[in-house]
DNA sequence: CAGTGGTCTAGACCACGGT
DNA sequence: CCGTGGTCTAGACCACTGG
């Protein structure tokens, strides 16, 4: 074994990764404290904690103050996905992206929105609908309301040329975002929409955005049918 | 609002994320180096370069040597969600866990499958059928190839007790996962398995592991109806 | 209360990649 | 070449939390 240039912060992770992995230190295990570990290893006592804190970013321990660095019992994988905007998607598959606004309205906001944001009931909420298409086919159905209290001036913005999401994006900034992903059966008028049948299978993207306490906005997305989201890890 | 202790990297992250967002760096901006924004928040730059680190880790900037960090063009925002063991899901929720084993064979892989994960076409796979309850309730129907040139140990295990993916947790590293989320209508079989009606909008969940280039196993999931994934960020 | 992780610092050297 | 981020170090103090 020749010298190795430094020890690493990498080169512990993975050290650290693969006595979890080959059953060294099998789940549940108390791994030695960063002071041991870096005695070890023959590094700064930060060289470990930075490794072990990816480890745990990875969801392969948990750790505790006191207690120490404990391999995950069940190991909770994390997945990313990238949650880019349609025109964003649509554009990196070459094809052509048109945006139609459908509907607008300003109304006062339904109960279930009311509680879900944390809204004011009393207060009005700008309710849109409108598509997304790639090469004029059906991309996305979106469904949105907007907190008028938090965001008075998109009642004047002419949305019918820019999307809700890039004003938004480019006028408001937001802190919070809450994301719930479902599989729904497509009625009567999401079916026109998307050009498919009534009840077909559509995968839809619930987004709750808020900056701080501020409730911003609530979108729906309903992707074609055959829409599929990927991610590694 | 009282004395800061002291300048904490998240201080600074948000201290940057805030600038990026109320639009005093707009779309790619050069940011200060790391070392003038040590000196404008009076810190050590190990500081500054964990903050920056973050806000690269959350899509916020690019960073590059020479070039220096740069505020991201399009926002692409990234959202992660946790992959657990249905067993985990359910007692989460303080419900009881069942399992069952419904089909076992051993077979050539389907063609499909040969592509997806580049298996050797002439050797055969394991595939299995099996439940997963909450409370005696259908909470995910499970679909799985193994690959028995990869893990043949599995083929003499007892997977009546012990669900596959727990068995494989227990005695195959990987490295690499792929996963594809879709919205897919219950075939008849599907929607006995979910005490759902055939047609019904079903959530599917598809992996794909490897150990490096060996392809370890895919596995399909399908989640029971008004099932949801959610994920903050 | 005491042990363990969490963070900060000041300084140093390295490595990548524009110029 | 040389500026910028990438990382390491040794030491220090802090903050949470289990016993």
């Amino acid at each position: 074994m020749q010298n190795r240039k430094r020890t690493s912060f990498q080169a512990v992770r993975d050290m650290v990764q693969g006595r979890i992995e080959n059953g060294t230190w099998p789940q549940g295990t108390l791994l030695p404290t960063e002071t041991e570990l870096a005695e070890e290893f023959g590094c700064a006592r930060a060289t470990v904690n930075r490794a072990l804190r990816e480890l745990a970013d990875g969801g392969y321990v948990e750790r505790r103050r006191k207690s120490g660095t404990r391999v995950i019992i069940t190991p909770i994988k994390q997945a990313r996905f990238t949650i880019a905007p349609a025109r964003h998607e649509i554009e990196e598959q070459n094809a052509r992206y048109r945006y139609a606004l459908v509907q607008r309205d300003i109304c006062p906001p339904p109960d279930w929105l009311v509680s879900r944001l944390g809204l004011a009931p009393d207060h009005n909420v700008l309710h849109l609908r409108c598509m997304h298409y790639a090469d004029n086919r059906p991309f996305q159905f979106e469904e949105r309301w907007i907190n008028l209290t938090a965001v008075p001036a998109i009642a004047l913005a002419d949305l019918s040329n820019i999307t809700p999401n890039e004003w938004l994006l480019s006028n408001v900034p937001f802190t919070t975002a809450e994301i719930a992903i479902s599989a729904i059966p497509a009625d009567e008028r999401l079916a026109q929409f998307l050009a498919t049948s009534q009840g077909a299978s559509v995968m839809q993207t619930e987004r709750s955005i808020w900056l701080r306490d501020v409730p911003i906005t609530l979108v729906r997305l309903a992707h074609h049918p055959g829409y599929e989201m990927r991610a590694r890890h």
